[in-house]
DNA sequence: CTTTTTAGATTATGATCATCATCATTAAGT
DNA sequence: ACTTAATGATGATGATCATAATCTAAAAAG
């Protein structure tokens, strides 16, 4: 059956969503065509007329997803970026969370143009989370730029962590805490005197 | 063929190891239970005679695998654990470095089975890099294993995320140095005071 | 209104997947 | 020396994989 052509456009475009979703939750590896047309509610003998191939449909639902990331991630401030980041909400939602935590690890083995979709997705979520970062006032854009990326990796490695644990792992949480508390305290340098005191007591 | 007890042990950990390095190159589900084999050396029929499913395989070889990376890192002072571990050699053998770098995101949808090894694993690393970490003496045992795990999550991330980026990125070397100089300024509090100065200027 | 284009269904392709049954060979156990 | 047990090769199973050709009906273009 022919579709209208912003039809067709809107079609797309949930198919792309969907693989965001599927491939977070199950991996690159994990979803193939012709489930993830079906969960979008189509056959699976369109997708070609949409997409010249799998790994073209990884780069863009990574821009997808990556998107969502950065845009909810707009304007917030550092401390409660990580708040929410390392939460155990965000830790057990892979399908809707972060992509680049859910993915970051499959995405090394794809091809280069979706690691560049990947590359791309951490400048525009850095420019997320700069925008207006309250705790980094004042300091210049290098060192901005520097804390950021570190904190991204930092708190990407603490959720990649956490999930490779068994769900009810003691471990899981207490990575996730762990790293919650520590990263915070790297973001307000003003109480670094005294923590640094309790933690060398 | 029958083969000595003594020597089908050791296929067996043959197996294991190529698994190992297999499965750290091309994640769990890029590697087949007949490419396994045939890469140890072996027809894929023997393979359920060793192993009760690949899950199980799944959970031995990142046992081994992690085993490598804390007998490696027994003793170590954590300085230099973070200098090596984001190094541009490390962060380029994938097949060979740390077993929960690379497949730490593929964990997390595996069985159980799989995932408390990578817990073990991750007690046993913290335990590798506690025993002799010269810069945490003095420190009580609660917070060296709090800056340890937190360590490792950090320097985890950061590997992770470079290796999402392409093969020539500057990006990829920008996050392995940011990540490396901020965890080691981290690690030695007694320089924390000129550094956040220059930081902050 | 007629023609062209195309979204999406159906079906086919050949490869690979994990798992298992069978079998020959041969090391242990007696 | 004879039986038992187990290794690892061979081959089959049915499922799933990415990709593609064919077909349809209806939208877009003329």
């Amino acid at each position: 059956m022919k579709v209208t052509k912003a039809q067709a456009q809107a079609n797309r475009a949930h198919v792309v969503e969907t693989a965001s979703t599927l491939f977070r939750e199950h991996g690159y590896d994990g979803v193939g065509v012709a489930d993830l047309m079906a969960a979008a509610g189509f056959t699976h003998g369109g997708f070609y007329k949409h997409f010249h191939s799998k790994t073209d449909l990884m780069a863009e639902s990574a821009a997808c997803g990556i998107a969502q990331t950065a845009a909810l991630s707009a304007g917030v401030d550092m401390s409660e970026f990580v708040r929410v980041y390392l939460s155990r909400e965000h830790r057990d939602a892979r399908a809707t969370g972060c992509t680049m935590a859910a993915l970051g690890g499959d995405a090394a083995r794809q091809p280069e143009a979706v690691r560049a979709t990947f590359a791309e997705g951490i400048e525009s979520l850095l420019s997320a989370v700069n925008s207006e970062g309250t705790s980094l006032q004042g300091t210049d854009p290098a060192e901005t730029r520097a804390k950021s990326l570190d904190m991204l990796a930092h708190a990407l490695g603490a959720v990649v962590l956490s999930r490779a644990c068994p769900d009810d792992s003691p471990l899981a949480d207490e990575i996730l805490s762990t790293c919650r508390d520590k990263i915070l305290a790297s973001l307000s340098p003003s109480t670094t005197a005294s923590t640094r005191r309790r933690n060398t007591a």
